[in-house]
DNA sequence: CATGCCGTGATACACATGTATCATGCGAAT
DNA sequence: ATTCGCATGATACATGTGTATCACGGCATG
């Protein structure tokens, strides 16, 4: 079917313009009508494609879920071939703080959201906020198989570091995006911390 | 004058019912008429002693700013005479995490306003943002002292020390406040982070 | 050819919001 | 006692919001 796919490019293309002003105004900015002169189609298209703003917001925020799953999956392969433990970890979190233009776009979006989210207690916690937790248990596996080569103190708690590791770079992102320093100071500040971590055995 | 005292009590009582609307419901159920009902005054009223709604959302987060920083200083107090540099440390840490009533209503309520900061590009930066800053200076003096004191390793660099554990603290708040764990859990977390921070010379 | 459904447009509706206007009371100073 | 200014109430206004309704064209299927 044709009309199918049709239908998926313009779904996307109306979720993406969201996206775009979630980006640049915030989410209270995305009214239907802004959205709709975004992506360049007419207000009845947005309400057709997607029937309540609603479904609107979630398609989106799925989409952003996915970019940024995209860009973690980049960077990881990036991360050489076999990659270390600590490379791994140094790629994963380095990717989430708003460093370039990517970055920042995902990291306002995502803020964007979360701000939502606290007050609307579940409206939109379904849709699987449990990214963060997949994350904290990557780095844990990660920081365990460190221990196991040897590059990382076996007196560290793995869960408990990891937690730690991602609250860290939520909170750079947080003052990166508030303007308080800018992102490579961030990066800098992490890859410090990443370096005291992984201080054993010298 | 008895006036300007109680221009002073309706300012403060309007505020806080914008506070209680931030936390309860989120700034943008925070309307003139929302608060105007919540101080158990009339519409006009609000309008009277804040002549806009950027005055009040202005006049509120000062507020918030005082009970913040009142907080701390009680926590500072209670931290023992003279507290170490480590307890110091602790205390304003564990303050600013979403723990108790008090703390998750105020990190509740900085969000909200944290998010309406990031679009609206520095008109209410001027407030003076700049409170991370001086925690993270006052974390950094504590930090060198305890250096001094033997407690801490000269190896490590105060200042970005002291900037990786706002940002985690931050982090860690922002995911209690999302649900992704308890208080309990996460102040945890960051005294195990302390632990390893101080252990040295054992 | 007729029928009916899908995509699309223009527009209406009901409501919430920030702000402005008009009016009234009320105490104090002349 | 009158006048003036501050405090307060009721209400209006313009605008933006999400959603619903009506109408029309095209295309496939009977």
């Amino acid at each position: 079917m044709n009309t199918k796919v049709e239908h998926e490019e313009r779904r996307r293309q109306i979720a993406e313009a969201l996206l775009r002003i979630a980006d640049t105004q915030g989410l209270q900015s995305a009214s239907m009508r802004a959205v709709a002169a975004e992506a360049g189609v007419s207000l009845r298209l947005v309400q057709y494609y997607f029937e309540t703003k609603e479904g609107l917001l979630l398609d989106a925020l799925a989409r952003l879920g996915a970019q940024l799953q995209d860009r973690m999956a980049r960077w990881i392969t990036a991360a050489g071939s076999p990659p270390t433990p600590r490379a791994l970890v140094t790629a994963v979190l380095a990717c989430i703080l708003p460093t370039d233009a990517e970055s920042r776009r995902i990291a306002r979006t995502y803020t964007a959201y979360y701000a939502l989210v606290l007050n609307d207690p579940a409206a939109l916690e379904k849709h699987g906020t449990g990214q963060a937790e997949v994350l904290e248990s990557f780095l844990a596996k990660q920081l365990r198989t460190a221990q196991q080569d040897g590059t990382l103190s076996p007196a560290r708690n793995p869960e408990i570091t990891a937690a730690g590791l991602a609250a860290m770079v939520n909170g750079l992102g947080q003052s990166v995006l508030g303007g308080q320093r800018d992102g490579e100071t961030a990066l800098a500040i992490l890859t410090h911390h990443l370096d005291e971590l992984f201080t054993f055995g010298d």
